[in-house]
DNA sequence: TTGACTTTCAAACGATTGTTTCATACAGTT
DNA sequence: AACTGTATGAAACAATCGTTTGAAAGTCAA
C-alpha cells in the first residue's frame, strides 16, 4: 500500500484563498466542478452506472481528480450525498412546514401535495436527494442509511402522528404503520420510470395541474381510507 | 464478422433425443442448467448484476456455453423470460380468477389476496416473473415491453373494469385510472427492498398471517378511499 | 533563487466484463 | 475407417472499469 500524495482533507484547507488565473480557466475550483456534474449525473443514473471518466469528462477535469480530491468514486457520491442532505436540513422540509394546531387531515393533505411535486419533477435543488433517493431504493449503497435516517423517519413520523390522531388511537398501531405505507407507496409510484412510462403510457402528470390533480386524488383517497379504519378493531388477526 | 460454427435453433433440434453418458454426468442438457440457474441469478439480481461466468460456473458449463447455446447473455435472459411469460400463461393467472358475477369489491378483495404473496415471497415458480419484473422496473430491458403486454396490462383491466363498476362510469376515467394506480402501488410498496428494509425495520409481513392481515389493509384501506370517489364530481380541475 | 507544497496531466495498471477462437471429443452415417 | 455435424473446454481477445503512477507546472514562503 503506497500513502497518497495529499490527504483528502487538504483540498478544503486550501480552497478558503481566492486563486490566480491559470494556463485554463479555472474560474470554478475542480472540486466544485467535479461535484456539480456527479450530482447531477448520479441523479440521473444511479451510482453504479455514471463512470469517474464521464464525471470528469462532464467537469473538464483530468480522471486522476477523484481519486485526489475525493479518495475514490464513493467518497465523492458520498460528499454528494452529504451536500444534498445539507440542502435538504437547512431549507425546512417543506413536506413538513405546516402552522401549529393544523387539523389532522389538513396535515397529510399538505404533506402529499408538497411531496408528489419533488417524486415527479426533475429540476431544483430539493429534486435532487429525491432523485438519490429512487435510486439507493434499486441498488443501495453507504447512503442508504443516511438518507432513511435524515429524511425518511422525521418524515413517516409527521404521518404517523397525523394519521393517529386521525383515528384516535396510538402512533404504534398497526393500521397506522399500514396507512402511511399507503400513503408512501401511492406517492413513490408516480416517480417517473421508464418501466412505467410502458405500462401506464400518458399516465404520468404532465403539467402542475396535472400534478396538483394526482395529489387531490391520493389524498382524497387516502383520508377515506383511513376514517374508514375507525370503526376497526384494532385487535384483529 | 464471421459465421458463427452453429446456429441457435439447431440446438433445439437435438434436444430430443435421448443422450448416452459422456465423460461427466451429463444427465440434463447444457441448454436446461443453464437456463435453470440463469432464472434464479437473474431472479435474485437483475440482468447487469450477473456475470456469465457466474451462470456458467453455477451450471457447470464453460463459459462459452451461452454464446453457443443463447447467442449471447441478453439471448439467455430473453429465454428465461419467456419461459417465466410461458408460465404465467400457462396456469391461468390466480389473480384474475374469480367466478363470473362476482361484486365488484370482492373481486378487488380477491386481487389484492393473491397478488400480495407473490410479491412479498420468494419461492415458487411464479414468483420468478415477478422477481423478474421488480429489476426490469429499476433497469429495463427488451423484456419490459413483454412483461407489460403480457403480465401488467391484463391485471391492470381487470382492476379498471371491477372499479369503473363500483364507482359507476367509464373504464376511462381519471378516478378508475388513479385508483388503479393506488392499489396497485400499496401492493408493489410491500416487495422485499434492502432500502426499504432499513425505512421501515421489521414492518415487512413475515408469515402468512402478516401478508393476509396486510392484503386486508390494502383493500380495506383501498375499497373506501373508491367509495370516496363516487360522490365527487367526474369533471374536475 | 531555492525548496516545500499543491494541483494537474497523460499514461498505464490491474481487474473484470461479454465474447470469440481453435483444438478436441463424441455420436451417427456412409 | 473415414467423414460430418454437434458440443465442450482452455485460453485468449477486446473493451471498459476504478485507480495509481510519476512527471510537470503552478503557488507561496523563506
Amino acid at each position: 500500500m503506497t500513502a497518497r500524495r495529499q490527504p483528502i482533507s487538504a483540498s478544503s484547507r486550501a480552497r478558503g484563498r481566492a486563486r490566480i488565473a491559470r494556463v485554463s480557466e479555472p474560474d470554478v475550483e475542480t472540486t466544485s466542478r467535479l461535484l456539480a456534474s456527479a450530482s447531477r449525473l448520479f441523479a440521473e443514473r444511479g451510482f453504479e452506472k455514471v463512470t469517474v471518466r464521464e464525471i470528469c469528462h462532464d467537469a473538464k477535469a483530468n480522471v486522476a481528480a477523484v481519486s485526489y480530491h475525493f479518495r475514490d468514486k464513493l467518497g465523492l457520491y458520498m460528499a454528494v450525498v452529504g451536500t444534498a442532505l445539507e440542502t435538504i436540513r437547512r431549507a425546512h422540509d417543506a413536506t413538513m412546514d405546516v402552522p401549529a394546531n393544523t387539523a389532522p387531515e389538513d396535515r397529510i393533505r399538505h404533506y402529499v401535495h408538497s411531496y408528489l411535486p419533488r417524486i415527479v419533477r426533475s429540476e431544483g435543488k430539493t429534486e435532487l436527494i429525491h432523485k438519490l433517493m429512487r435510486h439507493e431504493m434499486a441498488e443501495p449503497t453507504q447512503a442508504a442509511r443516511l438518507i432513511v435516517e435524515q429524511v425518511i423517519l422525521p418524515r413517516l413520523d409527521f404521518l404517523r402522528r397525523a394519521i393517529a390522531e386521525m383515528i384516535g388511537c396510538d402512533t404504534e398501531d398497526v393500521r397506522v404503520i399500514r396507512s402511511v405505507m399507503s400513503i408512501q407507496a401511492q406517492c413513490l409510484f408516480y416517480a417517473p420510470d421508464r418501466f412505467k412510462s410502458a405500462a401506464f403510457p400518458g399516465w404520468e402528470p404532465a403539467d402542475d395541474a396535472a400534478i396538483e390533480a394526482a395529489a387531490k386524488h391520493i389524498a382524497d383517497f387516502s383520508l377515506a381510507g383511513i376514517r374508514s379504519l375507525r370503526t376497526e378493531h384494532a385487535g384483529r388477526a
